[in-house]
RNA sequence: GGCCCCGUCGUCUAGCGGUCUAGGACUCCGGCCUUUCACGCCGGCAACACGGGUUCGAGUCCCGUCGGGGUCACCA
């Protein structure tokens, strides 16, 4: 038997950080044994724009590298394979089909009970503290009474009828062995008045129709799979495997992770500084922030400011999962290679934004140069500080600025923290307090600065090695301490205090702009 | 509240009765390197929730307490 495994989303518009996990494990699953990973969409529930809302999630799903072997198309139109369609909102034959023969087996009834006789049912049983069952007063258990009911003007949903005794027993790959009381279980509803049916009856008929063999999920459904088993044997299915993933705790706290919480997570440093990184890229590129996506809890943002697929996903990996006491860094085929079921925790992980940012440092430093550069070109054209298409100078130039900036960029979008390298001599901004200290203030630095215009304007080559050395003999020949000229130097060249090595920085730029610069830079005194 | 789940450094985790005076990673704190920043290097702090058992021996098994969380829809 091949293995199957599924992920379902629900068409929000969102891709929740958890959710792409709990879909991690299930493909990496599928791919280690060599079965299929579907995609199928809950949309009982959803009215309108279906394709819309499901777009960013598909795509989010490419970016990572997930891929599915059916489900919607990329575009999140037409579904595609063998079991189709996988949207739910298109099932619903099969489900009437599923509803009817329940029905017929004496599982399920007709109940015309007016929501606010159940309603009046719960509160009751509330007040007296005891778990809700309903009296099954209005539940039609023949057609004639059905008529009956119908005569009054009542209209029925489907209810289980659930069984009040006994204990559902079954296996879960993580937790082991699992029991529930049958009592504890609601007549939950299957289908309502309208003939549209409820999640857990689509669910557990799609699963048996897409031949899922392993349902990995999150932990909040394992409270539901009591019901969904009572469904599965009542319809003579064979029951899949359960795997029943913790879920992700928020940063710092043990709640799960939700992305309607957002302004509290702010109040978490660490997770302060991972959102205000991503902002100072969008600001930076003049983009407007989405607030519906623009969030570390949904995976749009990492796409958005440039971090690399392989990075979220390691992190991801590891949280709830791992392999022994050391390894913790996973290529693609080596995360497909290693995982397994029985090395998921038990307990919720929390997200922590640090570790995350040091998984993209270390795969960051992976990158191929030119690879590299493809990374980072689009952010700068969209600055505007590079064409499209780009003059044939600007991968030489890109090549030399991301070796001299070395681990500095860690995302993709920080190439915009130098615009020094990318903007015309005379568009280059001055960083106002940079240049009160480093220039204005030393009484000594334009003096300086004058002379090393002097000797730059005739050094030969000017590359770094030998700026390098022009520079260390200035120093000794005018007495200074390197200091007091370098921090003058690179203000004066690229407006800001802080940024690349300075001979690099030199070379790159070239003596035309060099002089330029400091001419400029000493008018400013 | 009922039912269920979980509980090892701040965080992610290793640990499946003795090799645990508890290991690794991230963070943090010192120090080195250094023209800034970012790296790098060296060193350091830091945990078995608590209480009872079982056992020659418990982080590891059992029970209880406490704590945290999930779920209780004509949502998915």
């Amino acid at each position: 038997m091949t293995v199957r495994t599924r992920f379902a989303p629900s068409p929000t518009g969102f891709l929740h950080i958890g959710g792409v996990r709990t879909a991690l494990f299930n493909w990496l699953f599928a791919r280690q044994s060599g079965g299929q990973f579907v995609l199928r969409i809950d949309d009982t529930d959803q009215q309108r724009n279906v394709q819309q809302a499901l777009r960013p999630i598909l795509d989010g799903f490419q970016w990572l590298g997930i891929d599915w072997d059916e489900g919607p198309s990329l575009d999140g139109g037409d579904s595609e394979g063998p079991c189709g369609p996988y949207f739910q909102s298109q099932r619903s034959a099969i489900y009437q089909a599923a509803v009817e023969r329940l029905l017929q087996a004496g599982l399920a009834y007709r109940d015309f009970a007016k929501p606010e006789e159940i309603q009046e049912e719960r509160e009751v049983a509330q007040r007296e503290q005891q778990p809700f069952v309903y009296s099954r007063t209005w539940a039609a258990e023949t057609e004639e009474q059905a008529e009956e009911f119908r005569a009054a003007g009542r209209t029925s949903v489907v209810r289980l009828k659930m069984f009040r005794e006994g204990v559902c027993e079954f296996r879960d790959a993580v937790r082991g062995e699992m029991q529930f009381d049958w009592k504890q279980e609601q007549d939950h509803v299957i289908q309502r008045a309208d003939g549209s049916v409820l999640y857990h009856l689509a669910s557990v008929v799609d699963d048996y129709e897409f031949k899922i063999t392993h349902v990995i999920r999150a932990v909040e459904h394992l409270s539901n799979t009591p019901r969904q088993i009572f469904i599965a044997r009542g319809l003579g299915y064979a029951l899949p495997e359960f795997a029943h993933l913790p879920y992700v705790a928020e940063p710092g706290g043990s709640a799960k992770l939700s992305k309607r919480k957002l302004d509290k997570y702010l109040k978490n440093r660490e997770f302060k500084q991972l959102f205000e990184h991503g902002d100072a890229v969008l600001q930076r590129l003049g983009r407007e922030r989405n607030p519906e996506t623009f969030n570390p809890v949904l995976v749009d943002f990492y796409q958005e400011v440039g971090y690399l697929p392989t990075a979220v996903l390691n992190y991801l990996l590891l949280l709830g999962w791992s392999l022994d006491d050391k390894t913790e860094v996973f290529s693609r085929e080596a995360m497909i290679e290693a995982f397994s079921l029985a090395r998921v925790n038990k307990s919720p992980a929390s997200f922590d934004p640090q570790k995350l940012a040091a998984f993209q440092d270390r795969e960051m430093r992976g990158v191929p140069a030119k690879q590299k550069v493809a990374l980072v070109l689009p952010y700068l054209q969209e600055a505007g500080w590079v064409s499209r298409p780009p003059p044939c100078s600007t991968a030489d130039l890109l090549s030399r600025v991301l070796a001299a900036a070395g681990d500095r960029i860690k995302v993709a979008g920080d190439i915009l923290d130098y615009p020094e390298f990318f903007v015309q001599d005379d568009a280059l901004c001055y960083d106002e307090r940079a240049v009160e200290k480093r220039l204005r203030k030393p009484t000594e630095a334009a003096r300086l600065l004058s002379a090393l215009e002097v000797q730059l304007a005739g050094v030969e080559p000017f590359d770094a090695p030998t700026l390098d050395k022009l520079l260390h003999d200035f120093v000794a020949e005018q007495e200074i301490k390197i200091g007091q000229i370098i921090h003058a130097l690179r203000v004066a060249v690229t407006g800001k205090p802080v940024g690349l090595g300075m001979f690099e920085t030199l070379e790159i730029l070239g003596r035309d702009s060099c002089l330029v610069r400091m001419q400029h830079a000493l008018q400013l005194l």
